[in-house]
This record gives C-alpha cells, structure tokens and sequence, in this order.
DNA sequence: TTGTAAGCGTTATCAA
DNA sequence: TTGATAACGCTTACAA
C-alpha cells in the first residue's frame, strides 16, 4: 500500500485558509491566529502531511543537509565523527550524507559533485590517515572543514587529533604509575602521526630523564603481528621492561599477546597502553586496555557547528588540534 | 572565496540560447544540433555550472536519493551493506543518506520523517542484530527494504543472511578436513542467529553421525571472554576434540586464546571456524582465523537493486535469504 | 531545431 | 490576521 502525499495546498483547503496561511501557521509565525493554526495543524496531522523539503530548499537556498566525505573504508574513524557532527545539529534539523571515496580520487570528485548538485549546505571531509590530504580547492560554493586528516591548503580550516598530547598523556600515566623503563612500539614511521605520538612521548620522558626502552621507539606496521614480532625483540634486550606504550590497539593486542607467552604479567610487571580506544580490540583484551581516545566525536561535533556557523558567513583557517583523553583499564597500574 | 552558483539562465544566456534548449542540450536529448550543444556545454563548464537537483527532483518527483536507516552503532553491519548499495546505485546516480537511530525508537521517527521530508526514493533499514525488529508500517509513500534484519510483518520485503546455511558451512568444511570432535562455542541464546547456525551445524554434524563435542553446544554471550571460558570448560570435559566452530571471530579470539595457553596447536590439534569475517579479528589473529563471511555487500547490492526496481512500481515480499561463503585461513588444515 | 510558457511545492512580499 | 502573487531553478509539452 504505496501512500499519496498531501501537499500544503491540500492541508490549506481542508483547513479552510490559502497556503500562505497554512505555510506561515506550521512554520510558527506569530501573525497567525491560534485558533487557525490549530485548525491547520490538525489538518496537517490528519492528511500526514510533510513538507517537501526541496521546494523549501529551492527558495531559502538551505537545504539542512550536509555532505560527510570520507575515505575511510572500514568506517573506523568516518563513523564516530559522524555521530557527533548528527549530535551537534540535532536529530530533525540537518541530516548527513555519507559517501565513502574509497581512497579513489576520480570517485571522490564523483561524489563532490554529486553532494554539491544536491546543495548540500556544507561539507566535512574526513581522510584516510592522519596526515594531509589534497585540498578540495578553494573555489567551492560551501564551506569545507577537513577532520581528522588535515588539508594541504593552510588557507583551508581542518580539525584533527593532538597526537603529540596524546603520546605525552600516554607516557606520563606510565610514569605516574611508578614506571621507568618505557618502551614505545608503533606503526610506520611514514605516519605523521606515528612520529607525532612518538615525539610526545619522548619529550614526556625527556623531562624526568629517561630514554625510550630499548634505546628507540620502536617503529614498523600498524598490525599486530607488528605488536608480536617487535615485543619479541624488546625483551631480548631490554629483558627489565616494565611498560609498553602501543602506538595503536591493533599493536597492544600483539604487544599483550607475546607478554603473556613469555608468562610477565599485565600490569604486574608490565603495563600496557593503546591508542585509538577501539571498543572491540580494547574492552575484549586480557586484562582490557588503558587506552589513548582520540574524541573524535567531539570533534565531529565541532566540525558540525563550526560548518553551521560558517554557513552564509566564513570559515576560519588553519589547523585546530583536539587534545586525546586517557582511558584507564586494567592494563595499567601503579607498581606495587 | 567562496563561489557564486551559476544557474541554467546564466549557461544559456552565455551560450545565446533558451534555457529550454539548454537544458535539452545538458540532458542529453536528441532535437539539438551539434554545434548547440557543443556551445551549451562549452559555457556550463567555463560556468562550473552544476545542475540544482532540488529543482530537478521537484518536477520528477525523483531525487536520486536512498535513506540508510540503521541501528548498528559501529556500523560494522552497515557499512559493508551502504558500500553494496553505492556500487549498485553507480557513483553520481544515486546517493546515500546514512542515519543512526541508535538503537532508539524515537530517534529512528525523527530520521524516517526527515528522510521522507527529504523525499527520499526508498529506504533500506538496517537492524542492529539479526532477529526480527518492528515494520516500519505499510503506509509509507516510497518503498522500504528491511537488510540484515527482518522485518516482523511479513508484507515487507526482508533481506537476510542465511544463519542456518553459514553454521553448515562451518561445520562442512570441518568434517572435510577429517575433524570428528567438533564443538560448537556460540552467543546469547536469544539471538535467532545463535539458534540458527546452531542448527544448521547440528543439522551437518547429525548427517555424519555425529554429536557436538562436549555434548552440547555451548550458547553464552558474544564476546571473546566467554569464548575464553567456554573453551577452558571444553578442554576439561573433552579434551580430544579436534575443531571448535565458532559463533562469531570475537568469540573466535577468545578460543584461540585459551588455546595457546593450553598449548594446543591450532590447526594441528584443534581446528577453529569464526562468523563475519570482521578484518580486524581475523586477519590478525594468529594464525589467521578461517571465517563465514555473510555476503553483507551483496545484500546491500541486492537491497539497492530491488529498491529500484520498486520505485515507482511495487515491492515483493517475504524473507529472501542470502547464503554465506566460507574464507578460508590458516586456522583450518586437513588432519595430517 | 529552437523558444514560450506552464508548473513542481514551497516561502516571502505585499496589499487587503 | 489573512490572501494573492511572485519567485526559486529546472523539465516538458506545445508552438513556432
């Protein structure tokens, strides 16, 4: 049973009124008597009546849709900053469409225009990694906001994960908890935020005199047999570890997994700290992980209201970096 | 800077025709002459002029736009079923509306009625676990399509992953690979799916003769530590068996686990299936975790070609059923 | 082969 | 407080 749709003209005639009178009664304009508007409303209720939004959109040139590009194909990172950016305006005002390039740039052009015909009122583009990406260019009818992977073009306005604060927080809990021989095994070094992580945690090690375990900071994949192979090597010659900074979750399963095949336990000799607080990797391990959240929510979250803000008006430039929080788990603990 | 829109007037002005003729010209239609149309073109590019497809969708009551209505918080389900509906729609004809519900009623009204408003052509719904969950009622004005979850009216048309299938599956390859013990470690007894992949694994195993090793099989919770005690409580009761199939790769990672900390070879002594096929667990599990993986991208494709099919026309309905594929890794051999 | 004009469902500007 | 009426940007008869 496909239904017909009622229009404004059909709410108007069975309320009795014309449909200026009807628009301006379910719009809430004051200039409306109380006793129409009700009439109206019950008219519209009745006849299941929902404004066709693309007549609205054709005249106030706003359509209360906004574009989330991503190329993030596992949805891993796209997925909560869309949460937030759907959070921040709101469940009926703006919706959010999502179109997933697929690293492909002639398909990410593809879904530009596409997103752009739709007169999507705005943009977010969230990249694959967190390094910088191509700008979309600087000659676009909306604004853009690049998240979590910053644009190459200083003039554009990107949102991204502090990953130096985040290697500095992971790094001073380890040695809040009384820890002093810290290793840091991470991906691969081509990572802007791989080095980032890295830098803050030297630095955070720096101050109270220390040096990485190991001698380095250890670097590699973003997987965890990466996490195992390099575990493997740090307790050959640095056998007195008692810490383990993860430049991933992905890495501190492999980290963990190799701890408990040489029989050191976690925290007891060895605390451990991931980084990205992916739910399945981190809630599920043995001991459950200590973690580093990038709040990517927060930042889908300011992403949406600097791109309303922005809309009609202008966009900031420049990059503007949310600090990461620390989530504790059992994978960490004061040595006793 | 931000760009000013050019608009059919302005092509058509700058190529010294109607904007009837122009829009003919764009659109591909047949009474235009060459050289016109060349023009036509020639100036809506130097114009970057980019068809309001509002304006379109309000004189061909077709927008090109699909809503995703989805419950699955981590889009772990979603994401592979959007993937399969971009493919099947082809990159510029259609897009994607994605919403979150949340797992809540009131939040999945509000996103339907601003799709609507929106004027979507047609729904997907996408439930957050296997079992059936409410129709969203028969008198929508464009078509739905209920994936991964069925719908409960049976008037809807529901697409599904064939539980009953990928439990035989499992265990099929299990018993051509000479195990005879098998167990079968799975979820929340609530789940349909559990029941179902249950039942299809008893169904193969009852084909050889054979019973679920430990003498039943073993429903508990989705997650990796009841995989983890599941299995410590197998080993104890029957410590010959050979394979463990699994409900899921979480539960997969839980088994393989206590596994090692037993020293049991896998495949060597103990051969291990998982459900899902989910990148993450199973390619970096050690070994490398064979799966059943649910086909979730071609039902998404599916979804999207009946989809079209039924705007403007009418939908089929009942449950259609898709078979799953066995991946097979390294967590699976011929007993030698 | 091209142009004129009507109309899609709203909102906005007036005048009544 | 209400109602004609003109947009918005496009497609599509129909006329030229």
């Amino acid at each position: 049973m496909r239904v017909e749709r009622a229009t404004l003209r059909d709410v108007a005639r069975l309320a009795g009124v014309s449909v200026a009178t009807a628009s301006k009664a379910l719009n809430g304009q004051p200039q409306v008597r109380a006793s129409t508007r009700a009439r109206v409303e019950q008219a519209a209720s009745q006849l299941n009546f929902s404004p066709n939004t693309l007549a609205r959109g054709l005249i106030t040139q706003r359509t209360g849709t906004v574009g989330l590009l991503t190329s993030d194909l596992e949805g891993r990172f796209s997925i909560p900053i869309l949460m937030g950016a759907e959070d921040a305006f709101g469940t009926d005002r703006t919706s959010v469409f999502l179109c997933d390039a697929r690293g492909d740039t002639i398909r990410e052009r593809h879904h530009l225009s596409a997103l752009l015909s739709r007169r999507v009122d705005g943009l977010i583009v969230v990249g694959a990694r967190p390094d910088s990406r191509p700008s979309l260019g600087r000659d676009l009818p909306v604004p853009v906001i690049y998240a979590y992977a910053p644009s190459d073009d200083p003039r554009d306005l990107s949102l991204v994960s502090d990953n130096e604060g985040g290697g500095r927080l992971a790094v001073d809990h380890l040695i809040r908890c009384g820890r002093r021989r810290i290793a840091h095994i991470t991906g691969d070094a081509s990572y802007g935020a791989a080095q980032d992580r890295a830098r803050g945690a030297q630095q955070r090690l720096a101050e109270e005199g220390l040096e990485p375990a190991g001698g380095e900071v250890w670097f590699g994949m973003w997987s965890e047999s990466w996490g195992r192979g390099a575990t493997r090597m740090l307790l050959e010659r640095c056998p007195d570890v008692d810490a383990v900074f993860a430049g991933s979750d992905e890495i501190a399963r492999g980290v963990l997994d190799v701890l408990h095949e040489q029989r050191r336990d976690v925290p007891g000799d060895v605390a451990l700290v991931g980084y990205d607080n992916w739910n399945i990797l981190v809630a599920n391990a043995r001991p459950p992980l200590t973690t580093v959240d990038m709040n990517l929510e927060q930042l889908g979250r300011v992403a949406a209201q600097r791109l309303f803000a922005a809309i009609g008006g202008t966009l900031g430039s420049g990059i503007e970096k949310f600090p990461g929080k620390l989530i504790t788990r059992e994978s960490t603990a004061p040595l006793r």
